[in-house]
RNA sequence: GGCCAGGUAGCUCAGUUGGUAGAGCAGCGGACUGAAAAUCCGCGUGUCGACGGUUCGAUUCCGCCCCUGGCCA
């Protein structure tokens, strides 16, 4: 019988730490993080990433792992994932897999096909030539040489079409068929999927603005600062593109004031938040109110049975 | 108190030479396979400040009142 392994989805400021500290401290569990964010050194108050002393409480697996310069990515996480889950297992304890990316949450539990991994300088061309004719002129080329692929993407879905593009040049085939062909075996775990959910989004904008408010006051522009002056940082880079680090980038370059800072920079977590609940009503996930109050209670519960069961 | 400029979507505003109105932002819904905290798609009825008048018809013109900002007393 495979081992178990938990996974604690859900948006951001939906109180997923403070419930895996909980858990860790009275389970045999260790924490692996499953955030794209949080994988760059340096980036702590804009992530939320845990202070140091709940770190030492409760270390956390695949957190600070690469300099803001550099790239992640769904496919490398879920090779780190599966390494350090059997780390954990050999240990004796069980991964607790928590966080709010759900793309990686999906690469890992449903795996990934075959597909090339990217290519900077291909990448770079690709952009290239966007510049000059525009991305309808490349997504036109693309329905030539992918139609499938193409029919599926938007004129304007710049992302995924360079993608695409990228992924024909490389292979020599259409996306759509290499997508077709054989995903990454299955997890060897027996996965309990919870998502702590709030009952009233409202609530959940609340804390959200409280909590960019305290990143603010926390310093986030001053770390961005520190940040610019010991990297080559462009905005362009997918670290910078994280909420909160782009708009205080756009702060500094003195696009808006630090009022807008502030409005923009919730804005933005609450577009993130929306777009991680859209993911969750779509995944087979046990879900719990994250605004309960003896949520972490629930949720140990929940983990006890399944330990138990096993 | 007088003069001027405004009061239109949650916010900032556009507009209607009189036929009951539309952008951006916000919000909501959705998509998602090596950048995913990314990238992209869809969704716009609101006493057009209140009350009267003119008119077949007023958010639009007229009167009066209220509110906000500025200038003058």
């Amino acid at each position: 019988m495979n081992p178990p392994a938990i996974f604690l989805m859900g948006p951001t400021a939906s109180g997923k730490t403070g419930v895996a500290v909980q858990l860790v401290r009275r389970l045999p569990l260790e924490i692996v993080s499953v955030d794209s964010a949080l994988v760059y050194r340096g980036m702590d108050i804009g992530t939320a990433k845990p202070d140091a002393a709940t770190l030492r409480l409760a270390p956390h697996h695949l957190i600070d792992l690469i300099d803001p310069t550099g790239t992640y990515s769904a496919a490398r996480f879920r090779e780190d994932a599966l390494r350090v889950m059997a780390e954990i297992t050999a240990r004796g304890h069980a991964p607790l897999l928590v966080g709010g990316t759900m793309l990686y949450f999906k690469a890992l539990w449903h795996g990934l096909s075959e597909l090339p991994q990217a290519d900077a300088r291909l990448r770079g061309e690709i952009e290239q030539e966007a510049r000059e004719r525009g991305w309808p002129a490349l997504h036109a080329e693309l329905a030539k040489l992918d139609p499938e692929t193409a029919q599926r993407l938007k004129p304007a879905d710049a992302q995924r079409i360079q993608r695409a593009l990228e992924v024909v040049r490389l292979t020599g085939r259409p996306m759509s068929e290499v997508l077709r062909g054989s995903r990454s075996e299955a997890l060897p775990y027996r996965v309990l999927p919870l998502a702590l959910v709030p009952s009233d989004r409202s609530v959940l904008h609340a804390r959200i603005a409280e909590r960019f408010a305290a990143m603010l006051e926390a310093g986030l522009v001053e770390e961005l600062e520190a940040l610019r002056r010991k990297y080559p940082l462009k905005p362009s880079l997918p670290s910078m593109r994280c909420v909160g680090y782009r708009q205080a980038w756009e702060y500094l370059e003195g696009e808006y004031d630090r009022e807008e800072l502030l409005n923009r920079g919730i804005y933005a977590t609450r577009q993130l938040a929306k777009r991680q609940l859209t993911w969750l009503r779509g995944m087979e996930v046990e879900t719990f109110d994250c605004l309960a109050e003896d949520l972490a209670a629930q949720v140990e519960a929940r983990v006890r049975g399944f330990l138990g069961a096993g």
